[in-house]
DNA sequence: TAGTGGTCTAGACCACGAA
DNA sequence: TCGTGGTCTAGACCACTAC
């Protein structure tokens, strides 16, 4: 990565708008610029960069929807106050992490039970009428050893070509993120003691600290799956790397009334 | 928020290129362009929607920038293969979260030391070159009640005015959010057991589980600070809500009635 | 080598909102 | 009001790479 400290050397970027966008942000991450200076109007860039309106308009819109600054109409675009932090978490499939760790994987199903949709899942769901369901409870191995538990929800309004899948190919997971699209998405994470069962089946010692994530997916206002995923602590963490300068996967345009 | 399942029609969106946005969108996200599909190329979506190409290339580049898409030169541009689930977190900072909550802060300082950085510290900022650092050690309450503890190293290096501050007004962490401009952040989540002293410290039961949150952050390449947070495992979520179609990862309260 | 995306220009009109 | 950003056009040349 470039180093970002010498605002005045222009980086050799293969693009006109890539270096302009280079020295923009090393003014800003140095300190040069703090926040809340104005930032120069685009006809002032225009003629410091000797290039046309456009050029400049995409740098500072790019920048603007990292969030390094804040653009006003009338006012002008001015350094953002550092904001809050956010991380951009890929959530793991199990079955691909674990092959991707070199291991074996297998997928053993404890229970599988196709009904009518209780309270506690509608609940689970966020659904309020009732409707077939199917429930699972499997654990992920890799080589041999016990790497996750997994209790899955499925919405068979939503999914209903899940109702025969065997799941002996691709897990549960793996299958409904390769067979159905999803718009939205929620995930919660957190830390519990194992349960006796629980720590039996993972392999841990008795009350030993588990990492679990909580996922639910959605499907425009359908419901799809609701899962938790018990991961031992010891063997696994979440990793999230985020790069508002210069990471790939990009973040939306931040709201305006940001507080 | 819309449904997006209807893709041909139009979303009135404010701008031209944002309702081609929404419509190549939904396309994708419905499956009726299932992963691996060619989108028409720039001339054909320039006659599609009679605009011109600066118009669809910038729709289409916002797309690729957000994963949505890959583009190839001479190849096309297709819809992403991988449906990889993302989470966008928002990384607490606990302070503003502890006040968000209606409870009462307060950060109690249990050490703090400056010192030439150790081979450990080194290791934790993922430097080689010894130098100056500030390492603390503090709780941080809600209501006088234990709410997370933080370890912390602060490279006085890259941020030398961390020396003499007390950080009687602001955490750390908010301090450091609020005066150092930051350009990448790498987050990791686990679980552990808690310590002896740790579970004294947080008043959780010996052994009991909690969350924690470590986070490094850089600016350009030189790192800034390192820290891990230890949440008690009842009292805490990471929650996150992703939405590809547009959606903002909007503040979620934490969930406390979450089972 | 030809098709596709990557970039850039020199204008233009419009919308917003601070002065 | 009127300066500033927001958007859009109708071209142009270049770079890359799959065919």
């Amino acid at each position: 990565m470039a180093d970002a400290t010498n605002p005045s050397t222009p980086e050799p970027a293969v693009s006109l708008h890539q270096s302009i966008k280079a020295m923009l942000q090393s003014r800003i991450l140095s300190g040069e610029w703090p926040p809340g200076h104005r930032i120069p109007i685009e006809h002032e860039l225009m003629k410091t960069y000797a290039c046309s309106r456009m050029t400049v308009s995409k740098v500072l819109t790019e920048l603007a929807s990292r969030g390094l600054v804040e653009r006003r109409r009338r006012a002008g675009t001015f350094v953002a106050k550092p904001r809050l932090q956010f991380a951009l978490l890929q959530i793991p499939d199990v079955k691909a992490e674990i092959i991707g760790l070199g291991a074996a994987y297998a997928l053993k199903i404890l229970a599988r039970a196709t009904r009518r949709s209780t309270a506690a899942d509608r609940h689970r769901l966020s659904i309020s009428q009732p409707g077939p369901v199917l429930a699972m409870r499997y654990l992920h191995f890799a080589d041999a050893r016990p790497f996750a538990l997994e209790d899955r929800l499925i919405d068979l309004t939503t999914v209903p070509q899940a109702r025969d899948e065997s799941f002996a190919v691709e897990p549960p997971g793996s299958w409904l993120l390769a067979h159905v699209p999803w718009s939205a998405a929620e995930h919660s994470i957190g830390a519990i003691n194992a349960d006796p069962e629980t720590a039996s089946l993972l392999g841990v010692a008795p009350n030993g600290a588990c990492l679990v994530l909580s996922r639910r997916t959605w499907r425009g206002a359908a419901p799809v799956t609701a899962a938790d995923t018990v991961f031992p602590a010891g063997g696994y963490r979440l990793v999230a790397r985020f790069e508002p300068g210069g990471g790939r996967a990009d973040r939306e345009a931040a709201p305006k009334n940001q507080a």
